[in-house]
DNA sequence: ATGCAAATGCAAACCGTTTGCAAAAACAAT
DNA sequence: ATTGTTTTTGCAAACGGTTTGCATTTGCAT
């Protein structure tokens, strides 16, 4: 489409994986989303640019993602999976428990008291999870009242 | 964990439940254990207090439990849900990934941290699941390096 | 082009969980 | 205890998300 070369073929190539049009696809969805959506959702979204695209697909590119690193896995609540790629950035999750709205944050100070935490219980971290759920809280009481109840 | 007679009658009454024998059987089971059971095994234990208990039953009483607040639902990975009976302390999760084992572990500083930022979002915590997924770290390098093997 | 391994689509299988329904059990009133 | 009413149960079938077997297509090195 463009000159600039996209790297989700960086990503397959890295990983050993053949760059076919479906994981093209896929990739391409996830890196310009910022939402992060379940396999049936990139599903909906990839058959627009492939209509004979398949559902097993979706899933199937996922994993493979995943165990390349290119990707992670969350499972909010219980619903299904849901993807999102993977930046530099760590962080974790607020999840709008009215909307299901996914806000991301950061927190070192969290972070290195996991840290702490497990090392005084003799183990060390491979990953962790940290999901707060939470209601938006009605904004700024400190307003004026008169602005509708 | 002590003497005193158990309440999980009180438990189903209070919540305007039928004490019927198999949530009997299931409530025993869940209070006599320190484990994190998931439907499965609390199954296996049931059957053998009443062979004629039903998986089908197990996941009604989970339910209805969980709605009266008196378990709670853990999703630990990708496998089946998981339970645990509700205390009065409130505590995160540390999984062992190779074992599966659950330890328990409390920090009220990360409690603070997780308040604090979902605050400063525009959020009020509704609640929170934070697991630490980590590997047992052999035990104390600071030993003398001759044992071994 | 050619050949071979890897990836795909389809449909069927899978697993944990839920549900419809008729039979059984709990509770309340007698 | 015997009813009557309602909840709960067991069974089996359905469910939703995910995985898989297999024949076909594709990517890619030759």
């Amino acid at each position: 489409m463009d000159g600039t070369p996209p790297d989700y073929e960086c990503i397959l190539r890295d990983a050993g994986l053949r760059i076919t049009k479906p994981r093209r696809i896929i990739l391409e969805i996830l890196s310009e989303t910022d939402d992060h959506p379940d396999a049936a959702e990139i599903f909906r979204r990839a058959v627009q640019r492939d209509a004979r695209l398949s559902l097993a697909t979706v899933y199937r590119t996922m994993k493979v993602l995943e165990e390349s690193g290119a990707i992670q896995r969350h499972a909010f609540g219980d619903g299904p999976a849901r993807f999102e790629q993977i930046g530099e950035d760590h962080h974790d999750h607020l999840i709008d428990v009215d909307t299901g709205d996914v806000i991301e944050f950061t927190s070192s100070r969290i972070e290195a008291l996991q840290d702490e935490i497990a090392e005084r219980l003799g183990y060390q971290i491979v990953h962790h999870k940290l999901e707060l759920y939470g209601r938006k809280l009605r904004p700024q009481p400190q307003r004026r009242r008169k602005a509708k109840a």
